[in-house]
RNA sequence: GGAGGGUUGACCGAGUGGCUAAGGAGCUCGCCUGGAAAGCGAGUAAGGUGUAACAGCCCCGCGGGUUCGAGUCCCGUGCCCUCCGCCA
């Protein structure tokens, strides 16, 4: 969520930098009603002054043995006027959160501008696309070969886009989970979370998942829970409500999840394979910090999930995401793409974010920087660091061998007990 | 699932209808001391909204209601704790 006041400063500005983003958000409709809200809020408060104070004669005068009739019959009335224009200001409050939950974070200034994704910008690469001396197979062919995959029994047990890892398969998934937790907590700072893999209604709009993309969580309405889509949602989440200390920022967090997505509106899209499940592992990446180091903190993010590509050894590319393919509530997201021999091009892999305050807004988390000082709102960045699934893909397809067997990447070799798949 | 207890400030905690929601811990300063601790004294401190700045208004888990007036009474509900039941 924006600050309101951003809107009331510089409607106009801000219009020309969100709309940028492609698409029309309600930022005339929530100027207008912030108005509106202040105006009558005036009106009410002059009026529960004039009740506070006058009420207060009431018991004066009974003790003094005068009759209050007359004035608690006048207060009656009064208090009945407040207790409509209360109303009249809650619902155009509700409004207009309303309308402030349905606009996007701004893109930053250093954003490129853009349609969709075909106009990101690389920013770097590491490695070169990999070379064969036979034709290469798809993951899906080379793990349902290998007995490692089983996509017809993951389709029996749930439906499309469910797969079951088998044997060494299930083991390598299970070992890039390690690896990457090792990475992030012995050598690059991070707490270790296990999260809920549930989060509640509350929670989901602090991270901005609702009320817009409700269609794409999987929900439980009997008890208004949500398989979490990332751990993005219980890692940003876990200090809401929270006034941290200053002495703890930055706060680095990583989690392993399982992720739930519906992934409505992405139907004929990645059939094939397991780079777009309905649930897929990933581990993450969450950063809280100062605000004036949000944005070195993303540059070091970034280059905490690369380090995972790197020593597997898988060749990727760094992109920054243009205006139109910027996530809600980020201002500027990489994305790091890793190359995928059976998509003859490079696919995400990773994308980490800033998101400024706008989720620590949404929800409420904030620092104190002094003793004596107000409250701040964090900033709030979030990446992955990886996502397992398509990493588990990447390796298949970069390490296999003519035979049909998969080398296992050195840095996996002590979690796998094994130097290769066959 | 059933029964009971709780929910008040960056922390603890009093407060069952009416002036400004106690007190403590904390923090700052002073006295005391060789120095510190303890003790004593003074000060400071809540978040939101709003304003040029004040003021004002809101805030006692959340949402309704009763009342001239609600932390306090009534209804609903979230969460925490205890016991019972069920259960990996």
């Amino acid at each position: 969520m924006l600050d309101i006041r951003k809107i009331r400063e510089d409607k106009e500005g801000l219009k020309e930098r969100i709309f940028a983003r492609g698409g029309e958000f309600p930022i005339d409709e929530a100027y207008d009603l912030d108005a509106k809200r202040r105006e009558k809020l005036a009106e009410v408060e002059k009026m529960k002054h004039e009740q506070s104070v006058r009420s207060a004669d009431i018991p004066k005068m009974k003790k003094a043995g005068e009759d209050t009739t007359a004035l608690m019959a006048e207060m009656k009335q009064l208090s009945s006027r407040i207790k409509e224009l209360d109303s009249e200001v809650a619902d155009i409050e509700a409004a207009l959160r309303e309308a402030m939950l349905d606009i996007p974070n701004i893109p930053d200034e250093s954003v490129p501008f853009g349609k969709d994704d075909s106009e990101n910008v690389e920013i770097r690469k590491c490695g070169e696309p990999t070379k064969f001396d036979f034709e290469p197979k798809a993951h899906w062919d080379i793990g349902t070969d290998l007995d490692i995959l089983d996509f017809d029994r993951g389709a029996k047990l749930a439906g499309a886009r469910f797969t079951v890892y088998k044997n060494l398969g299930a083991r390598l998934e299970r070992s890039c989970i390690n690896f990457m937790l090792n990475l992030h907590v012995e050598e690059q700072g991070f707490q270790e979370i296990l999260p809920p893999f549930i989060a509640n209604r509350d929670i989901m709009t602090g991270t901005g998942q609702l009320p817009k993309f409700e269609d794409d969580m999987y929900g439980m309405p009997a008890d208004d829970f949500f398989l979490i889509p990332t751990a993005e949602v219980p890692l940003t989440n876990l200090r809401d409500g929270e006034i941290i200390s200053n002495d703890e920022l930055p706060l680095y967090y990583t989690a392993y999840t399982p992720c739930f997505r519906r992934e409505a509106g992405s139907a004929g899209k990645d059939t094939r394979g397991i780079i777009r499940q309905h649930q897929f592992q990933k581990v993450e990446m969450v950063k809280l910090c100062r605000p004036e180091d949000s944005f070195d903190e993303l540059e070091s993010l970034t280059d905490c999930a690369e380090e995972v590509l790197r020593r597997l050894g898988l060749p990727y590319r760094v992109i920054v995401l243009c205006t139109g393919d910027l996530g809600f509530s980020a201002t500027k997201t990489y994305d790091i793409e890793v190359w995928m021999p059976s998509y003859g091009r490079y696919v995400e892999i990773s994308s980490c974010s800033n998101c400024l305050d706008f989720q620590a807004r949404r929800g409420s988390l904030r620092f104190r920087r002094d003793a004596d000082s107000k409250p701040e709102f964090v900033h709030t960045l979030n990446g992955s660091g990886l996502a397992v699934g398509r990493t588990v893909a990447a390796i298949l397809e970069n390490y296999q061998n003519e035979d049909g067997s998969v080398t296992v990447p050195e840095a996996l070799r002590p979690y796998m007990n094994a130097d290769v798949i066959k």
